[in-house]
DNA sequence: GAGTGGTCTAGACCACCCT
DNA sequence: GGGTGGTCTAGACCACTCC
């Protein structure tokens, strides 16, 4: 039969737009740049707003773009390295880390992170909300849990003020003997997000990490990043200092 | 002028039926059970049958469900977790780690993987593709680069089956010392989404590493691993046990 | 061929930011 | 108030899988 079968796979219309405005941001615009509204831009390709809007979603979960309600569509910059990684952390909070404490109670933990931390189940633990913040922008939310056995010298009579930074303390003083991480790719929570500076349902990197000492769980914690902005980095030889996107680092074989 | 304000933000419907249809899976559905198709959905929740898919399209991202074209929508099992971390994986491609080869060529890599590398612009690497299955599913495809000065032993004849387990081989001979590595997310490419049995565009967790050998990188690689069935784990401790969905470990503070 | 999810359209209104 | 991105609708057609 003979029947050539080039081009049997037509793209569809948003992924062509995509890979288009792609090389357009790499070749006519300037990090911080701004875009043409979305209206505009759909207009210009002739395309539904819809449609052009499928291409920016991917665009911005790659990063290369951020958008803001009642502002409008900016190229963004390179993502951010940032260090999640045994080694220099320690234990959390320890080190010049550019994590803000946010509030701190005693409450019984959900069943997961009972699981995680192998207390029992209605055992209050120490929560300690934190951000982190780098280059002044918040790339992180965390809920730290540390349960009453692992910090045994604390202060019963604590002001809401005096906890957190009393609960480190102890923690600290322990001898860290082994680290567990996990990551995956979750959507910000509505509480999560508003401390991001992003709208609820944004793309999240979820690390979940549990801190050892004397062959038990002393600690665990569940941060949530902000996957747009964020590169983790893992390893002892520290941070990346890569200057490119991801997609250059990948081809076709 | 006391105006009470409660319920003075609407919550959008696409996420409001997110956390109705997220708790019908936890009470209603088992795993690998199908859903009513999205058009029964949407009429069953009144709203428009792209509304409905917004709060699918987050639930799978979220790892909860599993949508085929052609096949439906399923609950998906929880994520797997999967080992990246250093020690046990050593050198790539040493013990048995469910790789598959799936070609190898020499050429010249593009300019973010030679940085990477510290090798020159135009020098050629051996490039090896290979996909790592879990559970009898692909997880991840990979793109794996060895600069020619990292295996001086490598015969110059070798015909295209031989080539990549001789470049395994001498690569496996010397002696690691470190290892660094990044996370974050981006969307697959064709090619990849070919391997992973996805559509292009799907959320992936690109995890890029450099092996240390003689206080140089010996070698590179590019992973891209499936967001939606994929827990990555790092950590001497080996990987996480937990059966627990992300959502479940997280909550307000 | 019937049924599924994936793409696309052309509109509308809303929430938010700025001035 | 005017402009932005975010949500939502009610359709249509396409690509794919399975019978």
């Amino acid at each position: 039969m003979g029947t050539t079968q080039l081009e049997s796979v037509p793209e569809p219309k948003y992924w062509h737009l995509k890979t288009v405005l792609n090389d357009a941001l790499d070749s006519e615009f300037e990090v911080g740049e701004i875009l043409p509204n979305e209206r505009d831009l759909a207009a210009r390709f002739g395309v539904a707003r819809a449609t052009l809007r499928q291409a920016l979603e991917q665009l911005e979960l790659e990063g290369r773009l951020q958008r803001r309600r009642g502002v409008g569509t900016t190229v963004a910059p390179p993502r951010m390295g940032v260090s999640v990684g045994p080694s220099a952390n320690a234990w959390p909070g320890a080190g010049r880390d550019s994590w803000e404490t946010v509030g701190c109670v005693e409450a019984v933990a959900p069943a997961a992170i009972a699981a995680l931390l192998g207390t029992g189940r209605d055992q209050a633990v120490h929560t300690i909300r934190r951000v982190r913040v780098m280059r002044g922008q918040p790339v992180a939310a965390e809920l730290l849990y540390v349960p009453p056995a692992s910090v045994p010298g604390l202060p019963g009579d604590l002001s809401p003020a005096a906890h957190a930074p009393a609960v480190l303390r102890e923690l600290h003083a322990l001898e860290l003997e082994g680290e567990d991480r996990a990551v995956e790719l979750g959507s910000a929570r509505a509480d999560d997000a508003k401390q991001l500076d992003r709208l609820p349902g944004a793309p999240v990197l979820v690390v979940t990490s549990r801190y050892y000492t004397g062959g038990r769980v002393a600690a665990a914690s569940v941060s949530t990043y902000r996957a747009d902005t964020c590169r983790l980095t893992f390893g002892d030889a520290g941070a990346f200092e890569v200057t490119h996107h991801q997609q250059d680092t990948r081809q076709a074989s």
